[in-house]
DNA sequence: CGCTAAAAGCAACTATTGTTGCGTTACTAG
DNA sequence: CTAGTAACGCAACAATAGTTGCTTTTAGCG
């Protein structure tokens, strides 16, 4: 995706080849996409994909990667409580779009061997979110991933018909209950 | 996978197939498995695993679905936190087979759109387990799922390295430390 | 502007994947 | 044991994916 030329043509390619991506991973599930096909959707010459991210994986892994702007601003309310359920409620709105979805189901089947992590920047947020209020936090970074991250995650990609407006804040309920101690 | 004649050859086919395709998934990623190299690693020809299976899609999810032999005895101590625990333990190490987790991951990337999912099996145990205790379960099959199956199976796929004996334990002594109300 | 080189396009090519028709093997029912 | 047929193997073929060398366009910069 590093590009010594960001702007113009370049940027139009990028730009229609995330946008033929995004829809063909929606309408056939990323399993059965290919590079000519997202060529041609784009209206771009294959041999300029090939050229750019070398393979399917990296490419699609790439787009998914950026598609919640990690630089988008994180919830700062006051309390850690209401800034996770903030955010949480962000992550299940993004993900109940079809496309976020079968993106992040294609980035679970490369999760294991490549270094891009489509999750590794939400892992991130919540660090920062649960550090931010130091020894006053409640709950550690490890319960944010098991109890709320996790269960999202997993409806997202096994149950995604599980998956509500509140189920957010279910989670965070739970999470809070029983101002259980911090150890993981 | 259905076949009118479960013995002798087509057996062994099976057999090998299935071997290959635990060894290649493992050695490769699922994304980098083709029909024709397993084939060739299995010592058949090509034609009958695509008339078999028609695609690799389906192979590999027909494989990893029965895995974990449905038919297992499943944990029957007299308590359902004991009986959790076993079956927790159970699944942590199943998963921490390096084959099992690609296969896993491989079948989150399809999990959307293929009727067959990987994970069923372990659901409706969940649901067996919870439902064996009747009124006297403290803890609700949602719960089981968001806070014991799900962190397990996101750490399998997305955090395999942060897997460890305990993690078990650990989600259990969590889900059961408040002695929280069986509400979702 | 006008250079320079990065990125896109094109075309010919190779490699791989998937299909089909047909002969062969061998499982299973009787 | 035998007949019937399901599943396998083979070979030729078709379709698709990926590569390479070269030309054309054009972003970025003085």
């Amino acid at each position: 995706m590093q590009n010594k030329r960001p702007g113009g043509r370049s940027a139009a390619v990028l730009h229609s080849v995330k946008l033929a991506v995004e829809e063909l991973v929606e309408e056939r599930g990323r399993e059965r996409v290919t590079i000519p096909m997202v060529a041609e959707r784009a209206g771009v010459n294959p041999t300029s994909v090939y050229r750019r991210w070398g393979d399917l994986q990296t490419m699609i892994n790439d787009i998914a990667t950026y598609r919640l702007d990690p630089q988008r601003p994180i919830p700062e309310t006051g309390t850690l409580r209401a800034d996770l359920t903030e955010w949480a409620r962000e992550i299940v709105t993004h993900y109940s779009n079809p496309v976020n979805a079968a993106l992040l189901r294609g980035g679970a089947a490369s999760a294991g061997e490549t270094e891009s992590d489509c999750l590794r920047n939400r892992r991130a947020e919540a660090g920062m979110l649960v550090e931010r209020y130091g020894e006053d936090a409640t709950v550690s970074v490890d319960q944010v991933i098991n109890h709320l991250v996790a269960p999202i995650i997993y409806r997202v990609i096994f149950l995604p018909w599980s998956l509500s407006d509140d189920t957010a804040v279910g989670l965070i309920d739970e999470l809070f209950s029983a101002e259980r101690s911090a150890a993981s």
